[in-house]
DNA sequence: GCTGTTTACATACAGAGTGTTCAATAACTT
DNA sequence: AAGTTATTGAACACTCTGTATGTAAACAGC
């Protein structure tokens, strides 16, 4: 008794659908009925199984998440210290193949919920892990740990959104994860062949 | 006959008190009702200055980015070339002064739209200003004008939203700027104190 | 102050969408 | 094949929306 077939079928009809349709008119402007109508599905059917659509929308931007993470544990692994290479490159090669989901999220469809929280957790790891560096190195960083955790992550999530609305990418993801390494070893002004200005 | 005092009223009541209901409960939440009830105006008022509630928010974040270029002109024209220094501090000081008004748009709340907007925006100048300067200087810059451009509004977007979510900032805004100044200029392992990694 | 104009108000209304319930039917599992 | 479980369409009360009223109040200019 893994799961009803049924279930199994409404459940992605529902979800395909409301990726399909935020991306067409956005979350806040679509009614369930629209969804269940391109599901194939009656209404009725789709309150058996989602509470509203933002529960609907949870559950799915949920499995992303999951999927990501799934992903993402045997990079982390890998590199151990500094994150900015293999998980980076994993999490590109994850949004090249879930790239309308991807979308949507970064767009912040949806009240921007899920995007909010990952990024928040996102930060906090990171500055966790910055703060452990300096605590290993037994340095005073120059740079509050705090606010380059949010550096980071902004720049990360910034790059991607971009990356994933261009139609068809202008630079693979290689190259993008090449460039975001250089620019955190040399800085902004070196990277552009440029002195600082003001 | 500058405009009727009552009117003037009843604008400000009503953007007010969408600004404070967003932050108690979040946009979506809010019905139209809900708004008026706090501004102390009847729910057909509204409807005589705004379309809808979205047409009240997009009044409100216009008016404040209105507001935002109007203090960042004289900062830009003295800083000629790179943003980082003088206009981003303005931008913080303006945060300082407005700072629900900045938590719910960096939060993302009304679908996000006006934060995407002023990001692209941002974005595509930046794209502009960094194309600019490789052509004056004759460089083949190594890092695609596209993706740093990307890289610095993720980061000032980043760092903003968590200035502006602080109860009481844990760093002055004149802080926040020499360190985002360090940071473009030297890059980030070396702001830490580290070499590195993968 | 008076006067004509403009705004605010309370109320009512139709329309859309929500979330729930139910009995009949269809699809599934074992 | 039998028993279980999901889907369906219909009906329901409810909330919110956006519009249209006539009336009362506040306003600007003289």
């Amino acid at each position: 008794m893994a799961e009803d077939r049924r279930t199994r079928r409404s459940r992605r009809a529902l979800g395909a659908a409301l990726i399909e349709l935020v991306l067409e008119r956005g979350f806040t402007a679509l009614t369930v009925e629209d969804i269940t109508e391109r599901a194939d599905v009656a209404r009725a059917t789709f309150y058996a199984h989602f509470r509203d659509k933002e529960d609907l929308f949870a559950r799915v931007t949920a499995d992303l998440l999951a999927g990501l993470s799934e992903r993402l544990a045997p990079a982390v692994a890998d590199s151990a210290v500094g994150f900015t290479g293999k998980p980076v490159l994993e999490m590109l090669r994850h949004a090249r193949e879930e790239r309308d989901l991807y979308r949507i999220v970064l767009r912040g469809e949806g009240d921007g919920k899920p995007l909010q929280m990952f990024a928040d957790a996102c930060a906090r790891a990171t500055a966790e892990e910055f703060r452990a560096r300096a605590e290993r190195n037994a340095v005073e960083p120059r740079i509050d740990p705090e606010l380059l955790a949010r550096v980071w992550v902004g720049e990360q999530l910034g790059v991607l959104r971009w990356w994933v609305e261009q139609e068809t990418p202008s630079l693979p993801a290689e190259e993008v994860v090449r460039m975001l390494l250089d620019l955190a070893m040399r800085g902004r002004y070196w990277a552009s062949g440029f002195e600082p200005s003001a």
